[in-house]
DNA sequence: GGTAGTTTACTTACTAGTAGGTTAATATCA
DNA sequence: TGATATTAACCTACTAGTAAGTAAACTACC
């Protein structure tokens, strides 16, 4: 069996995740995003890493606390990439193509998006993995809200709807569109999908739709 | 131990199915909508229906024979509802309304679509269940591509890709805000959804949409 | 700087419980 | 009597999780 880590002395202030740690999480996020979380075990984990399952309760006691922690380095880091967005560009209609972009990236390598994965086994997720799961929708839907909001007051975008609405759509069609195509082992059939989707919101497209006054007054010009 | 059936002789030219194999599959499609394939045994079923495993395997010799037969009964029950659907009424919006609904009162008796939730764990299925869940998939988009080029016809509907491809758009958003909103045990969020994305296909709301196809690959660039 | 104590990162060997599945005997009924 | 349906009793493989031990590395102190 060889050794994970051979952990050099971190400062580490908070619990600083052991290079073991990481590649336990690594393995088993690919594996919940291709298997679902009742669909690997920790004799899969140890296996493909070529440790024993003991030394995975060594880092993580239960396959609860994993789980757990699963979804909240997901979380975090999808936080940060819709950071990044939020800093290469101030365009809703490109944040939007970027965040599709997130979505593309994961299925294309043959997973699905973790939180929608844990979504469907959601009834039989322990507690903490089912408040994780509902923060990081939330945390989509925030972030999809700000950016609808803009492009609407920008007039870039045109919907009737209340933004946070229209975020709620859009995080589900995603969801939903990925979930599908995965089937098909087809991610082209998500990008057309993704595209229709996010062109629906275009003001250009249907110039008389309310609530964008600044594509009315665009439309005279 | 109960009896299951007192099978009346059923003439059964086919498989007719039994009355046990019938609240077999009632139970162990309610415990698949729910908590997933890999999120049930045969020893749940056989418990709540107060018989052993042994007698569920000699109606469905293996889980996976389970498995394909729950598509197939959940198919064929789909497709009767939509038969029931285009004989109820031609207008393609409510035929779209009442699709809709089906989706609904799924959700209201806390389950989600038996096929996708089953698409979630495609990766673990036996083929003949992948086989049948993209069956299921390819009927729906198939239906729902009839109705939208009928309302697409009539001046009903607008859209600018076709129909196939609004049918998926349509499909995936459906399934996704269903397995979002399960996870919030909110079916009217789901409601919410499901009715602004039918409301985005109204031709009244876009008047001057048009069904270009080279305008939606320009957008897609 | 050497050594005692402590911590980290594992190991082997095990538990109790559950998974899907089998077999042979038996009950039920037409 | 023969087919249908069901049972008890089992099997093997696997599940998450635990107990006890160990080698190496780090820390404290004289």
């Amino acid at each position: 069996m060889k050794t994970l880590s051979r952990q050099q002395a971190l400062p580490s202030r908070t619990a600083a995740p052991t290079a073991a740690a990481t590649a336990i999480l690594d393995v088993a996020e690919r594996l919940a995003q291709t298997r679902g979380y009742n669909g690997f075990s920790y004799a899969d984990i140890a296996a493909e890493l070529g440790v024993t399952k003991a030394s995975l309760h060594y880092h993580f006691p239960s396959k609860a606390e994993l789980g757990r922690s699963l979804i909240e380095r997901y979380h975090g880091l999808f936080g940060t990439a819709l950071d990044a967005i939020d800093r290469r560009t101030n365009s809703p209609q490109e944040k939007l193509k970027q965040y599709v972009g997130l979505y593309d990236s994961v299925l294309s390598n043959e997973r699905m998006c973790l939180c929608g994965m844990l979504a469907a086994e959601y009834a039989t997720l322990p507690a903490p993995m089912q408040a994780g799961l509902t923060r990081f929708f939330d945390a989509n839907e925030h972030w999809l809200t700000a950016v609808l909001e803009d492009g609407l007051r920008s007039g870039t975008f045109s919907f009737k709807e209340a933004a946070k609405e229209r975020a709620r759509v859009l995080l589900g069609a995603l969801e939903g569109a990925m979930l599908v195509a995965r089937s098909y082992g087809n991610a082209r059939r998500f990008q057309t999908a993704a595209a229709f989707v996010l062109s629906d919101l275009d003001a250009a497209a249907h110039p008389r739709r309310r609530r964008t006054p600044a594509a009315a007054a665009a439309r005279r010009t």
